[in-house]
DNA sequence: AATTCTATTAGACAGAAGGGTAATATTCTC
DNA sequence: GAGAATATTACCCTTCTGTCTAATAGAATT
């Protein structure tokens, strides 16, 4: 796979140039482990990976020109075997569900200690999956979908998509940000009457009995 | 959490006892790490759990009567706090992806090595998802399938655990189940007032305008 | 011992929710 | 063209929500 022997190696892919040299430094000061080569961006980066093949890369995911997500889907059209780790700061877990889903084997936060991270790879570099706890927890939540079927053992028909009209659909999304009928009339221009009936026969559709069954449900079965 | 600071309280439920001899020992010889009880089946170790709350549960799949996938749910039921281990010789996909969905936070193969297992229940008990390279590699595959979906459906960026109180966690629960103020004061057997005041508090700690924001936001950072 | 946090209850009040019934206009299908 | 589904509006009425103020009591902390 590499080079050397039970090393480790590794590409950095990261656009601040001073996390770049402490993720090296950090990353080097470990004897199993080498950063073989590094890049401030996702074009640049892809090259290096095609050309050193590493075992791990680092991917940052808030990059300039091309994003994380785009760089690793893009990694894993020529290999599977190289792992990824992505890398992000606090306030940027929106792309979580997308990273994984791109490829990435473990989902680190920025401020993970170095020790750690060295730890992180080793694990990693052997296929194991690692989420921070932060991530995790969103993680998690996203996967509940298959639970249903998986359970029972038999791969039956899945949720049921419930028929709404387009402006029933509508008027769902409003409710399930929490807005008032009257809100909900304003947001679509029509009186509180009309509001109020879309929603009563949301509720019948959707068997529940008021409003927060009905947000709950639409959240879970990704509705909206 | 636990009696002593520092130290991870350990919950094993396990059919084999050799296998669990070989566990309590490998675990206990690590000074933080503490195995407070342990069962050889599903039904008498939700109640160990229940009595010593421990901060992580080790749980074996293939048990006898209850299988450790129910187990896993039950235990969801009462905390989400305890993190659950999932042990296991299989690796079949779907229970894989059935025991995750279920809450575990991490998915272990019985032949890991123990110095391992322990680092994996410190980065456990934290937070950290962990899953063997086994595991990791179908059940990141499983994910692909949900992405667009979830990607909408994660859309709250900074995850800060809200602090709430016990009682509260109890009504919020309700409240996601759609239940009106006076059904809650039923369930907890005290007066509307009082169901009121604390979905009041909810409301408050969350930062929501109604209980339908409310329930949504649990919903999607996984409070209940 | 004093303070803070939590749980509990109460009364009152404006506003919103949800159900029922009903009418009109538009659009699409048969 | 007739009929069905959808979107719109209106009124009435009962129940529920969310907020406020206020008080009591136990537990935990300082």
């Amino acid at each position: 796979m590499t080079a050397k022997k039970n090393v480790i190696s590794i590409v950095i892919v990261e656009d601040f140039k001073l996390t770049r040299v402490g993720l090296r430094c950090a990353l080097n000061a470990n004897v199993d482990l080498e950063v073989v080569a590094e890049s401030d961006n996702a074009v640049d980066g892809l090259k290096l990976i095609e050309k050193y093949k590493p075992d791990v890369v680092l991917m940052d995911l808030g990059l300039p020109t091309m994003n994380g997500i785009e760089a690793m889907t893009k990694i894993r059209e020529f290999s599977k075997d190289i792992k990824i780790i992505a890398l992000t700061s606090h306030d940027r877990q929106e792309e979580v569900v997308a990273a994984l889903s791109s490829g990435a084997n473990a989902y680190c936060l920025k401020d993970i200690d170095p020790e750690k991270l060295a730890e992180v790879i080793r694990d990693v570099s052997i296929g194991v999956c690692w989420l921070d706890p932060v991530i995790a927890n969103l993680a998690l939540n996203s996967i509940p979908k298959v639970d249903d079927a998986a359970l029972v053992g038999v791969s039956s028909a899945n949720h049921v998509k419930i028929p709404l009209t387009e402006r029933e659909n509508e008027v769902l999304k409003h409710l399930v940000e929490g807005k008032s009928n009257t809100e909900i009339a304003k947001e679509l221009i029509v009186s509180v009457h009309t509001a109020k009936a879309h929603v009563c026969s949301i509720l019948q559709k959707m068997c529940v009995n008021d409003r927060v069954q009905a947000a709950v449900k639409a959240v879970k079965e990704g509705m909206v």
